[in-house]
DNA sequence: GACAGGTTGTGAACAAAAGCACAAGCGGGG
DNA sequence: CCCCGCTTGTGCTTTTGTTCACAACCTGTC
């Protein structure tokens, strides 16, 4: 078999979008070559991980020398499909998928926004990052039109799950989840979900445990 | 020792958010217990998993007839700090600023928004989400006189740092950021960075390689 | 052409997390 | 008062992820 030797681990995948972002940035500061200990320090990942992780997607080193910035910057770039130019569509545009549609990030990392789509007729037309806004009852015909693979949702809650089935049934593959509510897809769909008071809620955590120890420090219990 | 039974892991920490939620919607639907396979359910964590996470923060469930929700989501809360109300101030009003401050599930978890800031002349004054964004050189007086110990950053990259180290001098104990770049702050201060497209490229990542199976499946490879 | 300094790639040890499976315990019914 | 069905809490096993430590190897120097 070919491609078997290569199962890279979620723990991995999870981190190669960071290691991504740094060498971008490397390339733009006209690093040629970069070893896994800088690496490690820009991101904060320990550098025997990153070599490890990197590891995984081949051979791409030399020892002594280190990684040659670009060609790792294209190999995680491929191995993370971002060569692909993957349209997107993203559904509900209030003040979040407003800041989706205009965030930078995602255009510089070979995403395409197709279109912008919302249920509200009033908001129809509208211009948000230089597109117009349109119906959902396009997403359809937009779709098919442009092979769109990826959704995101922006939605409210109530209607994620529905924006998500119209989603599926006109074919796209991956659905990106900004709302609260928990969806359910096919198996063969793929699904995250982002929720942005998450990590409020973990660091309030880590706060608040924080000022525990303090306290019983101060009491000596 | 009073606490030391009782250290929860960090994947579990990640999780309560999550039940957290889960829970206050039962207590919407006005559901009185619920079993670690209902939880399970709607949160999409295998029921054991559920069960152990629950076991960390003490023995709140009844043999036989699960958790009471209410009790349940009390507990969780407390323990993630979301009975506090922490106040948070919010640095950098573009789209995504703009986003986070009038995205009700902040305050609907305990957060309340102490002031919005930032360093463009222009914006002050103009209202986001019923508060008036102010000049960044507030920020120590409001850190001070409303004891904010959490601050979310949502500037571009390039002005991140800067005010991570206005927010640490002025006293702000836990960072979110949501800016491209890595920050560096000291090691009591808490830290969490939300990358939007991260999650973009994960599954992005995901479809690639489902398309290379679909491919290599076709081709006999 | 051998040596020194530096860096990768990875086996092996360790740690954390997930999942299974079941004893212990509750509550309702007869 | 006992039995039965249900559900928790948790010991144990397996899987996944992290870290260490070092042999293998490259490059430049003398």
């Amino acid at each position: 078999m070919i491609r078997p030797a290569r199962r890279i681990p979620d723990a991995t995948v999870a981190r190669l979008p960071l290691y991504h972002r740094a060498l971008m940035e490397l390339v733009r500061s006209k690093r040629a070559t970069v070893s896994s200990v800088a690496l490690a320090e820009v991101t904060g990942v320990n550098a025997a991980k990153v070599r490890k992780d990197l590891s995984y997607l081949g051979t791409y080193g030399t020892r002594g020398v280190g990684y040659d910035v670009e060609n790792l910057l294209h190999q995680i770039g491929r191995e993370l499909g971002l060569t692909q130019n993957w349209p997107v569509v993203i559904v509900g545009i209030g003040n979040l998928g407003s800041a989706l549609a205009t965030y930078g990030g995602f255009s510089a990392r070979g995403f395409r926004i197709a279109a912008l789509l919302d249920a509200d007729a009033a908001k129809t037309g509208k211009q948000v990052g230089g597109l117009n806004i349109r119906p959902t009852s396009e997403l359809t015909a937009i779709v098919a039109a442009e092979s769109v693979a990826i959704g995101i949702i922006a939605t409210p809650g109530h209607a994620a799950q529905d924006v998500a089935e119209q989603l599926v049934a006109a074919g796209v593959r991956s659905i990106l989840n900004f709302s609260p509510a928990m969806l359910n897809v096919p198996d063969d769909v793929g699904l995250r979900r982002v929720d942005l008071a998450v990590e409020l809620q973990i660091l309030s955590f880590h706060q608040q445990h924080r000022e525990d120890d303090v306290l019983s420090l101060a009491t000596g219990a």
